[in-house]
DNA sequence: TCAATATACTTGACATATCAATAATTTTCA
DNA sequence: TGAAAATTATTGATATGTCAAGTATATTGA
């Protein structure tokens, strides 16, 4: 995706300068992401499953037996829940999932991961883990870590602002 | 959208570690990119078009008066075609944007903003403009520039494997 | 206690991304 | 020249993301 007009496979050769260079970092921050995102795809796809039912799966592992109530995983997904919901269906749909009512509060639904789904997970590890590595290649691990800071601190920036803003209309 | 059981709301409190610096950065800057994705939607949302349409006008604006055709906004966005054809029915819809088949190949279908789409972008050019700003509120220009340039090396890393991938199975 | 609220999903409707297949033209070249 | 191949879209099917509404169950408080 782009954001500027000045962006894409022309992105060299076109004349028109960013506006700024606020603009700039979001648009290089945002066209990353998908160029990191789509290899990754890649490399879960050849599994059968899509990178978000991938993530699903990893949130799942990394819970207990029990799994995990459906907004739980929306929430560690940054996502809403009707998404996650749908995306459960078809992690089941493949066995990589169940679902079970919790008995004790009833409106709660726990998902967890079968030994199908982490058998899956399991093989895709080295290839993601490789994925991971190779997407960073150019970076030394200095520049890693001060790539991770200068991101977390633009998201802390963020979730700070956003308490601000709920703190003003509660 | 995360790729790590450990990621989330409680990315803090949990105590599994990232399995490595690769996996660690792959997931901030999916997180990163996520959460200024929403901030600027946002924004546009408030003029009643959606951020991916947004990039769209913002290229056609770009382009000369006659605008482009739809590959070349799809190359632009960094996307499949049939997204932008059924992304540009949608502005089209909403008189934002007009198609026009091109005489001498007439394969080709040139869409261009129209003088409503122009007005919508002026508007929203202040707002986008803070947003992106405020985004990065937290980094000093320094920092942006740094950011900038780790976030270019990683894009031509992932280009430069392309070429030899492609080099490799022509 | 029981009606009003809150919680945890689920469903419906629409925007978007991707893949595969198709349609309409244009180019190539035997 | 005229059929095969290439180019440029578009359409169909599936996955996902979001909002608004609806459902089932729990909790609260008069």
């Amino acid at each position: 995706m782009s954001i500027n007009e000045s962006a894409g496979a022309r992105e060299i050769e076109q004349s028109k300068p960013f506006t700024s260079v606020g603009e700039e970092t979001v648009v290089g921050l945002m066209r990353t992401a998908d160029v990191v995102r789509r290899h990754l795809a890649g490399v879960i796809e050849t599994e059968g499953i899509t990178a978000q039912q991938y993530n699903v799966l990893r949130i799942l592992r990394g819970a207990g037996e029990r799994g995990l109530p459906t907004l739980e995983i929306a929430d560690r997904m940054i996502e809403q829940a009707p998404g996650i919901t749908r995306m459960i269906d078809r992690l089941i749909a493949k066995q990589l999932v169940i679902r079970e009512r919790c008995a004790e509060d009833r409106r709660v639904v726990y998902c967890a991961i079968t030994e199908e789904g982490r058998r899956m997970l399991t093989r895709l590890d080295d290839p993601v883990q490789q994925a991971d590595r190779a997407a960073l290649d150019a970076l030394t691990d200095e520049d890693l870590r001060k790539l991770i800071t200068l991101l977390d601190a633009v998201r802390a920036e963020h979730e700070a602002s956003a308490r601000h803003q709920l703190s003003r209309s509660p």
